[in-house]
DNA sequence: TCTATTTTCGACAATTTTATCGGAAATAGA
DNA sequence: TCTATTTCCGATAAAATTGTCGAAAATAGA
């Protein structure tokens, strides 16, 4: 028998919020967007469960990287191209939001660490991390998109 | 060409700081104790570079869990005895430190999200959560610290 | 019993992340 | 030009994580 007496943090997912956000938003954009629709942050947000000011300060940085166009005004929105979509990968986001340190950085902090000078982590977490960095690199907007347009996938809950 | 032109956070390592500095003072406090020495607070943090009192407090959490012994007064210190030496894995560290999200949760955040609900990254991500599970599972208190005894691997810089 | 040592513990402070608010800037249409 | 709409942006607030301080509690030895 064995239970956790106190658990300090609540935090560590993969992602931050922010980026959990991001994705998300950027997912739905997405799907919009291949029906070339524009759409409100208000929009965005009731499908993606996230809050609105928060959301589209996050959607700013996204633009001002061009990961995503932006337009004020009525019938203004965000929207992404459909060549921006086929070769955005979804690490590109994470580096804007979280940086690189998830798939690059050493698992118990190091600021050196490599096969040379090796944390006693190293050996177990420079596969997983190489896979990690693999499977964000190789997927691209568009394929997460089609996924929630056909109904396989989906943002909330 | 291509760079991030604001990076919102700084955090996400794998890990949360807490227990990064919860595994490597556990490691420490092990290549002592196989020599029969306790350790004390001081000696700790000047070996693994992290702060004192927030160790210590870390180092208490992982006492009340049973992961490591501690003893008050002059002599006193943190012990870890070689049967638990050898059947603590790394898992145990981080589920009292850090919960279990990083290795169970889903990496959009979604409250369910499985193979009948997927999240757009679900499948690109249950096998690397399962193989970091795996590793953390499979690794012993042990075996780090003989990688430190033996002078493979490092626990600063 | 007294003293020195060391962990334990609660309160507090600093920093980072998450989140909100209000108004400025831009845009479309009338 | 005026109005309504919507993003943009700075200031601020709330919450979580990280870190510090000081004193209490326990222990060993004299």
């Amino acid at each position: 028998m064995s239970f956790v007496i106190f658990l300090a943090n609540q935090y560590p997912d993969m992602f931050s919020k922010a980026c959990e956000y991001g994705i998300k938003a950027m997912i739905y954009v997405a799907t919009q967007s291949l029906k070339g629709e524009r759409v409100k942050i208000g929009d965005i947000v009731e499908k993606v469960g996230s809050p609105e000011a928060f959301t589209a300060k996050i959607l700013g940085d996204l633009a001002k990287n061009g990961l995503i166009e932006s337009l004020k005004g009525p019938y203004g929105g965000f929207y992404i191209r459909p060549d921006q979509m086929e070769s955005t990968r979804i690490i590109q986001i994470v580096s804007v939001i979280d940086g690189d340190s998830i798939f690059l950085g050493c698992g118990l902090g190091l600021s050196e660490c490599n096969a040379q000078k090796p944390c006693p982590m190293h050996s177990k977490f420079v596969k997983i991390r190489s896979e990690l960095k693999n499977a964000l690199e190789s997927t691209t907007l568009l394929e997460l998109a089609n996924g929630i347009k056909s109904g396989q996938t989906i943002l909330v809950r």
